[in-house]
DNA sequence: CAAAGCATGATATTTCTTTAACAAAATTAA
DNA sequence: TTAATTTTGTTAAAGAAATATCATGCTTTG
């Protein structure tokens, strides 16, 4: 009998999903393929895209562009609206800052939708969590 | 005589510089193209794209790179900390703005160089200028 | 104004990111 | 477990931006 259009739950599409969870943070796809070969040892780039562009469509992802950099992905639960970017390492991380008015204070004739801060410099490792019982 | 190797004037060269001081923000190349062939009906964009690499290197030139948008550019003295972009024309603008202490806001770990605004929405025109005795 | 050599325009090529094609493998429902 | 259908990995290919090539045209210098 014919199946309805449906999706399986694979070993890879699951393991693209644990690290985005775990990451925290926008993800580029080569990263999520470094990230998800760890789980899933030989898993292709095509599988990476394939389900970038699935799971945006379903809405499962969202994406982040960076300027002068391929996008990002992350989980739209852990967006916020600032970007930070470590040059070096190529580390995109995201934060909340609140910038009251921001928008009534742009120059004449600029309305804007979004207002974003871009930021570019180091980050430093945080101090590990000690693991209760740890 | 072997000249020593040096620059030379030309139309293309000029129309190039000349659109740039005159637009005052960030322009890509095919707005580059659009507004030179203007000045130098036929220009190519090669041309473009040699000038752009030589007057950067030169450091005549600078570039401005955009979220999701291929890279602008802009006269230094022209350069500001912030961007706006409209994104149904595709025109962008710099502006200054005072974020005071903004650095020392960013989360723990966060060590930021530069710290830009990244703005999208729409432009309004600006009112036209009166000319004197105009 | 003539020779030397840089610049131009048209086009081919490169580079990088993303998507397509397809046989084989994996998952699901019965 | 079987049969149907989706998913995967490999690899080719598409798209877009930027660079290289090269015959011809311009600038410059003497």
């Amino acid at each position: 009998m014919k199946q309805a259009n449906t999706f399986r739950e694979t070993k890879q599409r699951n393991a693209i999903h644990t690290i985005l969870d775990e990451a925290k943070r926008p993800l580029s796809p080569q990263e999520m393929l470094a990230l998800a070969d760890v789980h899933v040892p030989g898993i292709g780039i095509a599988t990476i895209y394939r389900n970038i562009k699935i799971m945006v469509e379903q809405g499962v992802l969202s994406s982040v562009d960076i300027p002068g950099e391929p996008s990002r992905f992350i989980l739209p639960q852990h967006r916020k609206t600032h970007l930070f970017l470590d040059k070096e390492s190529g580390v995109a991380m995201m934060f909340d800052l609140d910038l009251p008015g921001i928008k009534r204070r742009l120059p004449r004739g600029m309305k804007a939708q979004d207002v974003t801060l871009f930021c570019t410099g180091t980050l430093q490792a945080p101090p590990k969590k000690k693991k209760a019982k740890g």
